[in-house]
RNA sequence: AGGGGCGUCGCCAAGCGGUAAGGCAUCAGACUUUGACUCUGACAUGCGGUGGUUCAAAUCCAUCCGCCCCUGCCA
């Protein structure tokens, strides 16, 4: 019997099968701008992309979307390449539409020769104010009429530089009435003295968007062009420039779907940059960043990203999933493999009061209860510890499961300890509880017979060592709406926390700790951070 | 004189005329050296509303309501 999963495809999905079914190759790309780093969003659109294509036995090329000279930078694209590979993502080119400037061009004069495209010597203010309305047309430019032949010339000296910067712009002549604002005789190219940092200053017109996505598409052979649904009002134009200016072969066609928003996650590119800006975060890849920089940093897998992506599927229904979605996936990906070290955040300290005074032991712990196979190491355990405050309570709600007054409860990978007295100063704050061990209680040798309340975690005092604990931006969680006023607000938050010396010989590449409900992540710095969906206790 | 898109469980999302998949979240229980993990069970007489067509409608038609995108020489 064969165990057929029912399994979905969207519409874009089908038409590949169709397309494929005709013997057509399925090319896709993901074509970021390379003007900023790389964040969740850019994943997001690079795994569906990628999806389809080694799912259909194609392939993906990335591309850079570098027609803007204004904002792009290398060390973007090579963030976006590093990117690329830590999530897994295999490309079979790496394209840049700035090396198809001179092709691009020549699809220009080809427009122009047809009477398609027009030098228009209209201010960008009257451009804008001739383009009408939403729900008025727009009039014609006054220089839409000229001759190819004279279009021709007057583009060569676009390109060789005879006007100023903004003096003219080359147009498509399609429809200054059309109810499709972008097929209002749109842009095709700009005059713009600007150091592309790629091209130099080769170039001083550059093509704009929509003139150069499509055909770039078609250079590279692309078979569906998938995007987000904000350019589904562009697609009558992609489509009228591959239909007049791309004399090769192949057709490519725009899919849209909706982006994947996330609960309380800034990916506005302008606020992300303040951030960095400001001071706020440490740079790109903070781990309080949405951005996979800060998402590596933060210990997530890259397959619990790709999964999570995949997982929510397509739709072009707006859509905005909360942050347990994606930490779900982290969890269940983190869970098999992360090495669980204790660290204590707000630490209770506690007195052991028939341990000797002095004496420290090593207890062997597993690594990871999951797998006998990551081995173990070694937790010390002492007169005197550090319980987390959150596992302590004084007036315990029925069910409680962790320490209280009079209970007793396991000390994990140590021994059972019973809360004997809690000690107060002078305005009744809690300084330290004393508790009695039960010898015969040591975890894997337990004689004692003790069902203690449950377990938590703990810290050795003399062996255990500060680490640095960042909250999450407060910002970045407080909800969608963010307030520019907060912005400059000092959100973020430090306090000594006490964790094992262990803790220091982590590498990089496996940064993740579990702690109670969830796990948390250890960047380069040995700085931990709260992350990954601490669930509540009961 | 507007054009385009979208509305199925709290959140994603299947479904494409034959009687509402799945995941997250939640709730109940089992297990447990962390209330985690794992496992079991529960969770839309309902598909934005209203009419219609049909033996049969989330699926087709009409109409209404709501939300999103478009007036960059950004992408």
């Amino acid at each position: 019997m064969e165990n057929k999963e029912k399994e979905s495809l969207n519409w874009i999905e089908r038409d590949i099968i169709e397309s494929r079914a005709r013997g057509q190759k399925i090319i896709t790309r993901f074509p970021p701008e390379p003007n900023g780093f790389p964040h969740i969003g850019h994943a997001s659109a690079a795994i569906v992309n990628f999806g389809f294509a080694t799912k259909y036995d194609g392939y993906l090329n990335l591309r850079m979307d570098d027609t803007n000279p204004e904002k792009e930078d290398m060390k973007y694209v090579d963030a976006m390449v590093d990117a690329m590979e830590w999530l897994g993502i295999k490309y079979k080119n790496l394209f840049f539409a700035s090396d198809y400037y001179e092709q691009l061009y020549d699809m220009a004069v080809g427009l122009v020769k047809k009477g398609l495209a027009y030098v228009d010597f209209q201010t960008a203010e009257q451009i804008s104010a001739t383009r009408g309305t939403l729900t008025t047309a727009g009039q014609d430019s006054p220089y839409r009429n000229t001759t190819p032949a004279e279009n021709l010339k007057l583009l060569a000296d676009m390109r060789a530089g005879k006007f100023p910067d903004g003096h003219c712009v080359l147009r498509a002549k399609i429809d200054m009435a059309s109810g499709n604002v972008p097929m209002r005789d749109p842009v095709m190219y700009r005059i713009m003295r600007e150091k592309h940092y790629r091209t130099g200053d080769k170039w001083c017109i550059y093509p704009m968007y929509d003139f150069a996505h499509c055909l770039s598409d078609a250079i590279e052979g692309i078979s569906h062009s998938c995007c987000s649904l904000e350019f589904d009002n562009n697609r009558p134009l992609y489509d009228w420039y591959v239909e007049h200016a791309w004399t090769g072969k192949g057709r490519p066609r725009q899919f849209e779907f909706s982006r994947l928003n996330i609960e309380q996650t800034v990916m506005s590119k302008r606020y992300l940059k303040r951030f960095v800006d400001e001071g706020t975060v440490e740079g790109w890849d903070d781990p309080r960043m949405p951005t996979i920089g800060g998402m590596r940093r933060r210990g997530y897998p890259a397959s619990a990203i790709i999964e999570f992506v995949r997982a929510m599927g397509l739709s072009r229904a707006p859509r905005t999933v909360p942050l347990n979605a994606l930490e779900f996936y982290v969890r269940t990906h983190l869970d098999p493999v992360a090495t669980r070290v204790a660290v204590v955040f707000d630490p209770i300290k506690i007195v052991i009061t028939n341990y000797e005074t002095g004496k420290t032991e090593k207890l062997p712990i597993a690594n990871n209860p999951h797998d006998e196979t990551a081995g173990t190491h070694e937790i010390n355990f002492g007169r005197e510890i550090y319980i987390d405050g959150e596992d302590f309570s004084v007036n315990p709600e029925k069910g409680w499961k962790r320490l209280s007054p009079g209970g007793t409860v396991r000390l994990r990978g140590a021994y059972i300890i019973k809360c004997d007295r809690v000690v107060t100063d002078k305005s009744g704050k809690i300084t330290h509880l004393e508790c009695s061990y039960y010898k015969d209680s040591k975890s894997g040798n337990d004689k004692s017979g003790i069902k203690p309340n449950g377990t938590i975690h703990f810290v050795e005092s003399t062996t255990g060592v500060p680490i640095t604990v960042n909250e999450y931006l407060p910002l970045l969680h407080s909800g969608t709406a963010l307030a520019e006023e907060n912005i400059n607000k000092e959100s973020k938050i430090t306090h000594n926390a006490i964790a094992e010396p262990f803790i220091k010989t982590i590498k990089h590449g496996h940064p993740c700790q579990f702690v109670r409900k969830g796990f948390f992540a250890l960047d380069k710095d040995t700085t931990f951070i709260k992350t990954v969906g601490l669930r509540e206790g009961k």
